[in-house]
DNA sequence: CCGAACTTTCAGTAATTTTTGAAATTACTG
DNA sequence: CAGTAATTTCAAAAATTACTGAAAGTTCGG
């Protein structure tokens, strides 16, 4: 539980909700506030906050158990749920932010010969980010199954691209959303 | 470049660190120390401090001018290769002492069903991060060509996969590293 | 609408991290 | 090798972030 508290502060996390994380998730049952207030031994209102800060992220859920008042907090059973939760909120908070603070600056004269240049590489930062953005949510829509096979499948990909080139008539065949009308090739 | 001091420490990255990072990755010419702190008006030491920490991540290249005494830095021209550094980097530094806290925690006894659940639990998010590091370390030997490519290629690539699995008999020429033998069937 | 059971808020304090200036070190020049 | 330029170290100050206990708030059965 520590080191995930640790690990946690190094990704931008505080170390109590890392830890009130790692407990939630390797814990079956849901757990109450009180229950993790005595596993961690930290004091009753950081917990609270760190549940609330878990809600706010969309990582926990709340539940009731009939005849208890008590609220009940677990985390999903399929771990890739919450790798899915976890990008699509990095997204909406950070990288949808910076997106939006490097098109800005792009847009903008440039007054110099180094803001050219510097606009270059911020437009150059900006493919790259939202090439991976676009990959991700593309990604993010496939069930578990599909998403370990493509990531088993890993780079061996590229291979299967080059085969695809060789055979260009069966490339109809391979889109997700046909494009039924032939009048805007890409 | 205050937004990426910001976007740094949201990400586990001191706030100065990622403001000099910034203005070196944006600056066509190397820059010495000493305009950096004209640059973005921190102390001397602070900035000495910052660059030690970027050469101790690989992320930025010490150079010398002739005839001038000053330390130069300047990052790779190629932001895909930041992106390689970084990723490997975060790998050796958090990755793989997480990786090993788990597989210690796997291998205990369980003393109790709590435990086996946990463990249970824990191998899971294991096997998770072990399939993305797998993923990633075959993606990064790619080069920038074709991992653009494999990234615009998404999701599309189950299409291609499905298509695989049609024509069996082209398996063998998709392989990047030819497996010459038929002993060791996968 | 009372009171018990539970949760949240918040101001103050503690802990941690970041930043700094001064001093020490290192590297180079003539 | 003395002198100077450049860099690094380090202890202390400043800033930020995390945590707590007390008090206020909420919910719900009776």
């Amino acid at each position: 539980m520590l080191h995930f508290g640790e690990m946690g502060s190094r990704w931008g996390i505080n170390r109590t909700v890392g830890q009130v994380y790692a407990l939630l998730y390797a814990s079956q049952a849901p757990l109450s506030a009180d229950e993790i207030v005595a596993a961690l031994g930290v004091s009753r209102s950081n917990v609270s906050m760190s549940l609330k800060e878990l809600q706010s992220w969309e990582l926990v859920r709340l539940q009731h158990l009939p005849g208890d008042r008590r609220d009940y907090f677990s985390t999903p059973d399929d771990i890739w749920q919450i790798v899915r939760t976890l990008a699509e909120q990095r997204r909406k908070r950070e990288i949808d932010p910076t997106l939006s603070v490097l098109r800005g600056l792009i847009v903008t004269q440039p007054g110099s010969e180094a803001d050219e240049y510097a606009q270059q590489r911020l437009q150059q930062m900006h493919d790259l980010i939202e090439l991976l953005v676009q990959w991700a949510d593309e990604v993010q829509r496939l069930n578990t199954k599909e998403l370990v096979q493509l990531l088993r499948l890993g780079s061996k990909v590229v291979g299967l691209l080059e085969l695809k080139n060789k055979l260009p008539g069966l490339g109809r065949g391979l889109r997700r959303q046909p494009a039924e009308t032939d009048a805007q090739p890409d």
